[in-house]
DNA sequence: GCAGAATATGTAGCATGCTACAATTATACA
DNA sequence: TGTATAATTGTAGCATGCTACATATTCTGC
């Protein structure tokens, strides 16, 4: 075993490389990567309002994790929540000023870093890797 | 942000869907993918003695993350360890009976977890997917 | 309308990752 | 030799992932 033969252990390498990275990159943010992307959504589909069921869903985490990352960014003023009138059921989640500025300190950050992890691509390889990582993903699905 | 844009996203949500299943898959056996991931290099470094160090720098993790999942795999008997006559600061780390049967027991799990994940590809594409994520991760050391 | 199912969120406890600090042992060099 | 440095392991506390169980609200079917 070694990590060029086992493709699921090298994944991980990578992932968890890209997580220290980046958590790196946006400590003078008081953010963590997990934590800044869902800023990123939230700023993305601020047309919509937004439940921690949708969050769940898009982020393929179960709901106590999501819960666990919205109390931080709650604590840390970035989010903030409350229940909805029309389904008390719901919890809606919104930007904040404080979330939403530092979104825009973060947008750098955000566009250079996946294009630091593909330099040395050209945009065929980058259009071939994406391609055999959704068949890998379809096959353990 | 949709996961076939973000390599990075999608990266993880691979490496957690690998991480499930065979966490699923190893809980008959009573361990863990990180878990069963230590036995397996036991098992292949027979030869040599193993410390913690050594784990440490192939699994490329913190000191304090190989010392809790050595202390789970000690508590359940799959693996013992002394310390060292020649340097008393080193643990070595053995595989004990117990530890040598599951790796057996679970040698079909190790042997088709790959084999699943690269289904529907054919040797080329399993070669161009390593040299791409080679690439990558050479990018973001 | 009401009972039971479904849905959304909350809580407890665990595994695995981290940093920062501590303790012990070995090494190096004045 | 003796002291400072390096190396190895240990501990505390946190973030993010999970399952299992609990609570509150809504929906469904009679």
């Amino acid at each position: 075993m070694c990590p060029s033969d086992d493709i699921g252990f090298f994944l991980k390498l990578i992932n968890e490389c890209i997580e220290k990275n980046a958590n790196q990159a946006l400590k003078p943010f008081d953010l963590t990567l997990s934590q800044a992307r869902i800023l990123f959504y939230l700023h993305d589909h601020q047309d919509a309002t937004t439940s921690q069921k949708d969050l769940e869903e898009f982020f393929e985490v179960s709901h106590p994790t999501i819960i666990g990352i919205l109390n931080r960014l709650e604590g840390k003023g970035f989010i903030h929540s409350e229940h909805c009138s029309k389904d008390k059921r719901v919890k809606s989640i919104f930007l904040t000023d404080k979330g939403g500025k530092v979104f825009y300190s973060m947008d750098h950050f955000r566009k250079n870093n996946e294009a630091n992890m593909l330099q040395d691509l050209t945009d065929k390889q980058i259009k071939e890797l994406k391609s055999l990582l959704k068949i890998v993903y379809k096959n353990i699905q």
